[in-house]
DNA sequence: TATGAATGAGCCTTCATTCAT
DNA sequence: TATGAATGAAGGCTCATTCAT
């Protein structure tokens, strides 16, 4: 593995389990028993490293979800597909997931917004099934942008309490994230297709 | 306004805009005008200070919910009041809501659990208006405790999404925000009450 | 017992424990459940508290070895019990003691000479009893005055090893001291006197 | 002289000068010309600077001592060796010598014991010296090991008495010392020897 | 006699970054 | 590609001291 690949992999771990504050090029450099200077010929400062990181982070989850939509696919099984990779990548791949969710878009005037806009398309493409299903009156919905929003927006609210382990200890996690999921879902298809 | 006020004022914006790493009490003080040395004739340290600031929140949030509910109200319409004081709460007191849940039980070993155990109320709360409905048949659920949770991570995704700013520019808060509650809410109501 | 009776004690203990450096202000008045500007109504600042300390101890241990001397003893008997009282006072008061010794008089230009010449006077009581035993033939002697330095050298040595914990576990201190003590004034007899 | 050289000893300058607890790292760099955080890339902390300054101390003391042994002497001549050399060293070198008594066993739990051990064995080689010259019926003690405390304290207030410039400015100090220490030595020849 | 509020100076330490090698 | 040396800035915190009450 390159020296690029493990300051990524140690700033990483670093990141979120410090924060960015603590996530320090001494640190990093320490970790993997190499000069801190070293880092500076594979990134220009602490910002590019951690660009370079949240890039890192929205291709592997934007790969993840493409590789769950097949073409021919129902909109509702489309639909579960995506909140499941969505779901799987949280709580597999934590630590990225956080990255990605960890700095604003506000914040990030220095960054390219390009980055930002894939994670932009992924609202996109399931605005595209909704709406898919829409035309099929599978789904009820008015705003499939919106809707889209509206399904994310759960999706996140789900992983963010297991990942921030705020969710009960009694609750078994597999049970929560099925019935939530399922839950989040069905409140999209249309009562004439239900009953 | 007394100087205590003050720096939990400004520490309170400090926290969320640049996170507790980056809250420095200079900088505290500077915003003031006032010496660093004088925020620890106030709190014993910026420990204290983070715990202070959380208490205060945690606290809020607490108020404006107990505020909501009415005794004869019906569950569904108790479960409508908390949602939209949940929701309410967090859209005009972003810098409250976001300190809530800035900090993970786990990262805090040091503090008092006592606080974060205030929060878990609010869920058993919920869980109690739920099985409530669940008595009257009103809700169909498995599981109170877990559908509490199910409902408040909903809702907190909600919250997050527009307080991080990461909706669509294109869509309406407002509309986004009540689409999002009833169809949470919807979800836990028996078909057989619905149709 | 009077506030400024209990700054001197708490200060004393302080001052031994910590250091003069780490003697703070704020911590002795802490200690006496005190505002630290009380201090300051009965002590002009901190360098003045220090001087009333060694003042104290400086009279202290003036008067323990006054209170020693009987005119009737011989001089050898006058030297056991001076050298007796000295460390007598360094081991039952080791605080006192340390003090006395712990600042020089060259980095005390701001304080006044007078006590440290107070010290300076038991070494000159030495000399007058050194000098008694020469004429009379039982202490054999060129320079009482440096005798008596050394005398006290010695005892000095003798105590600050004990107070500093360096003597090895193994050894009884009271075996030890008597011992030093004997041998110490039985170098300064005449053999003519002993065989 | 490299940097961790002039650190070392302009930090000795400041820790017998104003103490530990005002030897601050600023003060050092300042006096070096160094900005402060240089001398954390030779020296972890300021406990390991004082560390060092105490561990070097302790090697030049055990050194110089070492060098005045000569297998063919006779015990007095031995003991004289060392007591001048423990002077020598004492008036030579006072910083370092001050280092080494100026900080406590009890109160460095944080350090290795080792370099304390170091100096107990200078103790123990007194022992055997002493227990050479009983066995040859030259000393006259009982203990040899507290005999060599008792020494060794005796010569301890000697060199203190002088470094800290408590003596009598109208006594030469060569004459006291060497009065002292043959007065020292002398104390432990047998009587049957010397008469 | 006593205090609470306030402060400037200073402390140890860590950090991101640069530069010469 | 890699590093050791160096640094200015900043951070949390403690201290002696003052002042108004």
């Amino acid at each position: 593995m390159s020296l690029r690949d493990d300051i990524l992999k140690v700033s990483r771990i670093l990141l979120i389990n410090e924060g960015f504050g603590k996530m320090s090029m001494r640190k990093i450099a320490g970790e993997i028993d190499v000069s801190a200077t070293s880092i500076y010929l594979h990134f220009k400062n602490k910002d590019e490293l951690l660009l370079a990181l949240i890039e890192t982070s929205i291709d592997k989850l934007s790969r993840a979800l493409d590789y769950q939509l097949k073409e021919g696919d129902d909109p509702v099984r489309k639909l579960q597909k995506m909140a499941d990779g969505f779901i799987s990548f949280a709580l597999n791949s934590p630590q990225e997931y956080e990255i990605i969710y960890m700095v604003r878009p506000e914040e990030m005037p220095k960054y390219p917004k390009e980055k930002f806009q894939q994670v932009r398309k992924i609202y996109e493409k399931l605005a595209d099934i909704i709406e898919e299903g829409r035309l099929k009156g599978i789904f009820e919905v008015d705003n499939p942008l919106m809707s889209a929003y509206t399904l994310w927006a759960q999706l996140h609210g789900v992983a963010s309490v297991i990942i921030s382990k705020r969710l009960d200890t009694r609750i078994p996690i597999k049970t929560f994230v099925n019935q939530a999921v399922d839950h989040i879902i069905q409140g999209f298809i249309s009562q004439k297709t239900t009953v």
